[in-house]
DNA sequence: GCCAACGTTGGC
DNA sequence: GCCAACGTTGGC
């Protein structure tokens, strides 16, 4: 089994929002490499960190998981869509997702403050800096490290 | 709102 | 293929 951490906005979708709706495409990817990962390093089953960025604090909210192949992310096509890429086409399509089903939410937010304050976590890739990759790989240890944290009262 | 760090685009 | 301009991300 792999693990990963994915960005995203809570005041676009939060982990209330995967809570509630159980399983959701993620979609809006545009970065080749993020695109990649998801590709072909995603397995289903795979445990993903729920990061919330742009937020106060940001910080990881929860748990995920992989639960579909990838394949290719429909709003690429949709004119309307924010995400639309005139450039694809269903033929050859550019961009692909993964689904992403609800784990569970943290009882606490792990904040990126405190993130940084384990030397545990030094090495993640989330706090190197100038770092906006939005999909990205985590290792075991780190993974139950935030696991272990956030079941601390502080 | 600022700005650093990058990724992408497009002229040449 | 180079590289300047531009756009985006995301912490602060």
């Amino acid at each position: 089994m792999n693990y990963f951490l994915v960005k995203t906005e809570p005041g676009v979708f939060s982990i209330d929002d995967l809570q509630r709706v159980k399983r959701e495409p993620w979609d809006g990817v545009r970065n080749y490499q993020a695109r990649n990962i998801m590709r072909d390093d995603m397995k289903i089953g795979d445990k993903v960190l729920f990061y919330h960025s742009n937020a106060t604090p940001p910080g990881v909210a929860g748990i995920c998981k992989v639960v579909s192949k990838p394949y290719p992310d429909a709003s690429q096509f949709d004119p309307n869509s924010k995400y639309f890429d005139p450039k694809s086409s269903p033929d050859n399509p550019k961009w692909v997702l993964v689904d992403m089903a609800f784990v569970q939410k943290f009882t606490r937010l792990i904040s990126l403050e405190e993130l940084k304050s384990h030397p545990e976590l030094f090495e993640m890739r989330l706090l190197q800096h100038g770092n906006r990759l939005s999909v990205m790989p985590v290792k075991k240890a780190e993974f139950d490290f935030i696991v272990k944290l956030s079941k601390l009262n502080q």
